[in-house]
DNA sequence: CAGTCATCAGCGCGACC
DNA sequence: ATCACGGTCGCGCTGATGACTG
């Protein structure tokens, strides 16, 4: 029933539905927060309504709500003014069979674009009508098994694992579906090995196996006929019944299927009916079991419109999909019974290929377990030894032959809690990554909290000391820890070594390493390590070289629709049908039916998975090409990470500028980045003034003198700096992390240091104050380490933990501070991401044309010459765009910084340089006397391959 | 010299750290 | 398990360009 049938029977035929009262009962899914209300979207499945409710109702469960009809002009829909909210019974589908049929044939969304069954939905619905069993077979692939496997466990159903496959016969030269149900363990792992040499030889983006291979890897799996078969094929072709039996005795089941399965290929009933039971008669004289199979794509009877919104939306100019009118709704036993009913007249036939059948090969088939959950990590020779004898070799270099007690206590603290728990491998991977990089001649950047970690200090991970902030001197091995908290290391005084004189070095940003690992090192290390874009791909080439090919694979993942893109294609699917109209709710709850459906795989952008050597990759997945694509040529597992990480150790290569810039920076001034002094006080005023630039940059409003330096170029950070302006480099720090997040600074600690009710050393702008503030006002090391986890993760604090912080010294704010907080920063991070920063900001005050070349470079995306080379346009743009709100306008704010940077290397006394034929570099923006020259890549419609072509001409004519 | 086809650049989107 | 913000990569589609063909 649609929307205003439904009003219509509701209040009467009348013009108006406004102000009328209204009594509704639907299923709650979605419910959204608005400022003093909630929004929630309530349907019985075939009509939807928006109701707005002072309460937050949960979502799925069935209630009446009684208000009165309005109308919002913005959402363009009516919705309901509830005054009240009662509970009600679910109008829901059931089976009353006593026998209950099991069904066998079912499309989930992984059907790549061909099926919108939600997996959570149908196992529901199974559970609900007493089924023991249902069978997933997606078309080519497997993706769904993790999720469908932890599902059916937790809802107490058997989970049957399958594909339904494009199996090429050779031997005649077709392409026809086979199903493949999982039958035991065996099984499991010969189906992954059928998908991986499927998903190797792709033939128009499908996946094909043959026949041979097929049969090769048959054990433990049963093999079924399918819907669009071998059998229909020669049957329609008009083979003889031998060679129908012949290929009948091929299969271990045969499948048949609703005649209405059937509408889209045209044949005519009768012709499918004597197919069927042609089909039937023969497998009975062959002892083959028959069973009746529903090709499911959708849940419910009536959904088959919104599996053709999705077929529509998804349909191109240059790839037209047809729409569908076959009905592949999910079956009780009574329809389905009723199917068979129409086929072969009899009571007999219909009860034994609905139920008897369909149930006897569920029985057969035994527990399957895809994953046993315990991390398998690749083993090194003396890993552990190696690890410790390293660490303390570098440690000796930088602190000297007599390690500070306080040093020597924190590594035994890490290296025990590495070591026990088996993660010493992990730390060394990330250092033979990082000698690699540094082998190429780049620096890396660490990121998350490993730079919590004095071992991954040592190692040379991170670039972040963790110890509390410390003076040492580099010839003698002198170490002297400081007692101001307030510092870090590179803020410390100048001093002399007490001991031989010299000059000493400081460093030391006090984080705790619990952080990182957890309190008994329970967390599984995550090792995020940035390299340069130019090199990230020798890096994960160097791991499959590390591992060997068959045991180290690019992590895949599986692009599906979003909630926003289904939402388009519901509004293009009903743009122009009248009669069907359907109401905004109505759209909402289509979208949520088909978002989520698989468009395609890719390339997860860091991960790479190992596979220990005493294991073979098809004990956990199969693998494939990215996309289905041969010519991309890149193989990732065939599961995304996620279904991988509990049982296989996960490595990041991350891509990033920061090393890049850095390389490109050393490379064109000769300065090394590791000789830059970390206490350069003309460097830190960049981050709160434009002073030492020697430029005004009121007339476009910038105070900040960090434009074109990596996280402290936009907007919103100079907002931040502003407010903050940091002096010292911990102060820097703490902004940054006040700066990622929702309530940390604006609407919360901003607030509390403005009334002046604490300093700003005392809020909390990442997780490591909460766990050192919390102990330090007297509660629980343990407590106080479990809130922090808690409040950075946004989670509500149980009583208890509410009390212990009341109960201790904190004072009455921040219990309130925390509980506002939705997400935290690892101080680790903050920091690692400042000192890169700060390094970049030094290039930029002492080698400006250099700093810029690497700028315009690297970062400028969105360079439109016709603009930059225009003082005056530049400026013009840079004043329309300031009154834009565009914070979440990647590509507006990226022109918006490029012209700004422009501006402001102007004003250093510096310009660009037309593009030139002969002086033009591809991409670099190249130093010419006081002038940048702009790249040839920047002219529109000229990309990295024609530009190549450009040089290649520019250089032949040099040789003649 | 017009029509056709392949290639390239640019853009939007999705997944992820 | 999700979550922020800024920052990454990769994929598919589309329209423009340029090479090729008759």
């Amino acid at each position: 029933m649609y929307f205003f049938e439904k009003l219509s029977k509701l209040v009467g035929n009348e013009i108006n539905f406004v102000n009328k009262e209204i009594s509704v009962k639907g299923k709650v899914f979605r419910v959204e927060e608005n400022k003093d209300s909630f929004y929630v979207y309530i349907s019985d499945y075939e009509c939807s309504f928006l109701c707005q409710t002072q309460d937050k109702i949960k979502k799925g469960k069935w209630f009446r709500f009684e208000g009165i009809l309005g109308y919002d002009a913005v959402m363009n829909s009516y919705y309901i003014n509830v005054f009240q909210v009662k509970k009600a019974v679910p109008i829901e589908t059931c089976d009353l069979a006593v026998n209950k049929r099991v069904e066998l044939h079912a499309h989930s969304k992984m059907s790549s674009k061909s099926s919108i069954l939600d997996m959570k939905e149908l196992v529901d619905t199974a559970t609900s009508y007493g089924h023991r069993a249902v069978a997933i077979t997606d078309n080519e692939n497997v993706h769904i098994i993790p999720a469908f496997y932890q599902y059916a466990k937790q809802k107490n159903i058997k989970p049957i694992f399958g594909c339904e496959l494009n199996v090429f016969d050779e031997s005649k030269g077709i392409m026809k579906n086979v199903n493949v149900l999982v039958k035991n363990q065996k099984g499991l792992k010969n189906l992954y090995k059928i998908i991986t040499i499927s998903h190797m030889n792709v033939v128009n983006k499908k996946a094909v196996i043959t026949l041979t291979d097929l049969i090769k890897h048959r054990d433990g799996l049963l093999l079924g006929s399918s819907l669009d078969s071998f059998l229909l094929y020669y049957y329609l072709k008009g083979s003889s019944e031998d060679r129908l039996s012949e290929l009948i005795s091929f299969y271990d089941y045969i499948e048949l299927f609703p005649l209405d399965c059937y509408i889209d290929s045209n044949i005519e009933t009768s012709k499918l009916i004597d197919y069927s039971k042609t089909i039937y008669n023969l497998s009975k004289k062959l002892n083959k079991i028959v069973v009746m199979s529903g090709d499911v794509r959708y849940l419910r009877k009536g959904e088959q419109d919104y599996l053709n919104v999705m077929i529509l939306g998804t349909s191109t100019k240059s790839k037209p999909r047809k729409q569908t009118n076959n009905v592949n709704y999910f079956r009780n036993t009574q329809e389905m019974y009723d199917e068979a009913y129409k086929i072969f007249k009899k009571i007999g036939i219909a009860k034994e290929i609905t139920v008897k059948n369909t149930s006897k090969i569920a029985e057969s088939i035994e527990e399957v377990v895809p994953f046993d959950l315990k991390l398998k990590v690749p083993k090194f020779e003396s890993a552990d030894e190696n690890l410790r004898k390293y660490a303390y070799e570098n440690a000796r270099k930088i602190y000297g032959k007599e390690l500070h007690p306080q040093i020597i206590e924190r590594m035994e603290k890490e290296l025990n809690n590495i070591i026990n728990n088996g993660y010493a491998v992990i730390f060394l991977i990330s250092t033979e990554m990082v000698k690699e990089s540094l082998r190429f001649g780049y620096p890396i950047g660490s990121r998350g909290s490993v730079g919590s970690s004095l071992i991954a200090f040592l190692l040379g991970i991170t670039e972040v000391n963790p110890l509390a902030p410390h003076y040492f001197c580099k010839h003698c091995g002198y170490v002297e820890f400081s007692e101001n908290l307030n510092l870090c290391g590179f803020d410390l005084e100048k001093k002399s070594c007490p001991r031989c004189g010299k000059i000493l070095s400081s460093d030391g940003h006090n984080i705790r390493f619990e952080v990182f690992m957890g309190y008994s090192g329970e967390k599984i290390p995550d090792i995020d390590v940035n390299f340069s874009a130019d090199i990230f791909n020798d890096i994960q080439r160097y791991l499959e070289k590390r591992f060997g090919r068959d045991y180290c694979y690019k992590a895949g993942t599986i692009s599906t629709i979003s909630r926003y893109n289904a939402m388009k294609m519901v509004n293009k699917y009903y743009k122009n049908k009248e009669v069907r109209n359907v109401n905004y709710a109505h759209s909402v709850y289509i979208s949520e039916k088909i978002k989520g459906t698989k468009l395609n795989t890719g390339q997860h952008p860091s991960a790479m998975i190992i596979i220990p050597r005493e294991y073979d990759v098809h004990d956990f997945t199969p693998y494939q090409y990215s996309a289905n694509s041969p010519e991309i040529g890149i193989i990732t597992t065939h599961y995304d990470f996620k279904a991988l990480e509990n049982d296989l150790l996960k490595i990041d290569v991350l891509s990033h500028d920061g090393p890049t810039f850095l390389k490109m920076l050393k490379d064109l001034t000769g300065f090394d980045y590791n000789d830059i002094p970390m206490d350069d006080e003309r460097v830190l005023s960049l981050f709160s003034s434009t002073k030492e630039l020697g430029v005004d940059l009121s007339e476009i409003e910038t105070e900040i003198g960090t434009l074109g330096v990596p996280e402290v170029w936009t907007p919103f950070s100079h907002k931040m700096l502003i407010e903050t302006r940091p002096k010292t480099f911990y102060d820097l720090c703490r902004t940054n992390s006040l700066a990622h997040g929702t309530n940390i600074w604006f609407n919360n600690a901003r607030e509390i240091v403005l009334k002046n009710t604490a300093d700003i050393n005392q809020i909390v702008s990442c997780r490591d104050d909460i766990l050192i503030m919390l102990e330090y006002y007297g509660v629980d090391s343990k407590l106080s380490f479990r809130i922090m986890e808690k409040v950075r993760k946004g989670k509500d604090l149980t009583d208890e933990e509410i009390s212990a912080i009341k109960d201790s010294n904190a004072p009455e704010w921040y219990l309130d501070s925390l509980r506002k907080i939705h997400y935290l920063f690892p101080k680790a991070h903050a920091v690692a991401y400042m000192i890169m920063a700060y390094k970049i900001a030094y290039y930029k005050l002492y080698y400006p044309l250099e700093f810029y070349s690497v700028y315009f470079t690297v970062r400028a995306k969105c360079f439109d010459i016709g603009i930059v080379m225009s003082e005056e346009l530049t400026l013009k743009l840079i004043k329309i765009l300031s009154k834009n709100e565009f914070q979440h306008n990647y590509e507006q704010s990226n022109v918006y910084s490029t012209l700004k940077t422009a501006y402001e290397m102007r004003k250093r006394g510096y310009d660009f340089l037309r593009p030139d034929l002969d002086k033009s570099d591809t991409h670099v923006f190249k130093i010419e006397g006081d002038c940048l020259r702009i790249p040839l890549t920047k002219i529109k419609n000229i990309g990295n391959k024609k530009a190549n072509k450009i040089i290649r001409q520019r250089q032949q004519q040099k040789i003649i």
